[in-house]
DNA sequence: ATCCAATAATAGTATTACTATCTTATAAAA
DNA sequence: TTTTATAAGATAGTAATACTATTATTGGAT
């Protein structure tokens, strides 16, 4: 049996819902590609379709521009991140392997899920890496915000949140420590690539460190006392 | 006595040192008023020159774009952060209290020091909250890492790294819990501002918090067991 | 056969991110 | 005092970016 995930998708990040069309396809399986070997920074609209073998004006019948583009593939990401830790955690009751569990989820470099054809995670979880933040360090969060355009990063937010708070009911600090456990999962990764001197994994350059520090600085605030 | 506070900057991030004549400290000064109001992303080196009431190729003979000018003014930022670290900690033996300390300093907004004539902190902290990851998050990261342009902000994870040794010999990642330090001051502080939702400081949005926050993450963590 | 939506093809504009050149003001060196 | 170097101002120009608009073509549903 072959399953197609789908996350949905807030409708006000595009003109036209790309996963409606061959083309629409292409543009979200070419912009990865190509922000992924360009930046962020250097990604154009043009150069894309150049890629794609479309027109400009093409792409933005898809997307008014580069940052709702980035808005809608960071979305898209952590939509599909909350499905990977809801999937991996079904059924298990005890909160500390669950919140374990959601921390090696957001550590680790995932592998190409077959279930969604035209969107290659590994190569996205880099971009979201290292362009991520960008999708809200603008001065139109303020309005982005009001858009939802960020639901599914408050919503998976929430969701560890919650399993922090039952991990330690007592504890004062659930959604901050859940926003630190997403942010620093891939800072250190982004750090350990490319500025190994402010991380401790410079020799191995492993994610399982990352994993270790994470869980050690994690589950020592969480121990009721 | 009036003292002028000086950070010795990388030569490599200026074409001429902006320190050294009027037009180069209005440059600075405006730049910094500039990207607070309207963003990296909207600033331009013509909209400054209009500010300063100079020519756009004005600007050019200091600095070779607007990336160059936001790691100088990083750099600068995180040189001043280490000089205001190394002046509290004077004479204080006691690494907790000094621990303390920095976090303190790391997630306080600071008052405009008047040391330091063309150059707001006050402004400039906030630019960096929110623009400051976007001097590392570039495909040029590694080649900018080369010319040492991140050494400032590498100096000061440094320090922050031995006084968490000080504090616990045996805890194993004194590197990468200063940088995380560094980083979720600011962006729990742009979270609280702006997606309040993603902390627990949403309803008082005071800094207080976020250092009560920090202090329990470290501290808790650095216990000895 | 016709209608409609998606796409392709083409053109055009304002702004951005520069580079180049020439002139003027000024201040130190000869 | 004259020369000369340096910073800054004035002006122009270019390639690329970030769009918008218009018209034509195609391929599938009714």
């Amino acid at each position: 049996m072959e399953v197609q995930l789908q996350i949905k998708m807030n409708e006000k990040l595009f003109l036209r819902n790309p996963e409606h069309s061959e083309l629409g396809k292409k543009i979200i399986l070419h912009s990865i590609n190509l922000i992924y070997k360009t930046g962020f920074e250097s990604f154009t609209f043009k150069k894309l379709a150049e890629e794609i073998g479309t027109t400009e004006a093409g792409i933005y019948r898809y997307f008014e521009n580069k940052h709702k583009l980035l808005v809608y593939l960071t979305a898209w990401y952590w939509g599909w991140v909350e499905y990977q830790i809801n999937y991996h955690n079904n059924n298990i009751k005890d909160p500390t392997v669950k919140l374990k569990r959601v921390i090696k989820i957001l550590a680790t470099t995932v592998q190409d899920d077959k279930q969604t054809s035209y969107i290659n995670e590994s190569l996205l979880h880099q971009i979201i890496i290292t362009e991520g933040s960008k999708a809200y360090l603008t001065k139109q969060v303020g309005e982005d915000n009001k858009q939802h355009f960020f639901k599914p990063y408050k919503d998976l937010c929430a969701v560890i949140g919650n399993i922090i708070s039952e991990c330690n009911p007592k504890y004062k600090y659930p959604k901050s420590l859940a926003s630190t456990i997403i942010e620093i999962a891939h800072i250190q990764n982004f750090f350990m690539q490319h500025l190994p001197s402010l991380t401790d994994f410079g020799k191995t350059k492993e994610e399982s460190d990352i994993i270790d520090f994470l869980n050690d600085l994690v589950f020592t605030s969480l121990k009721k006392g």
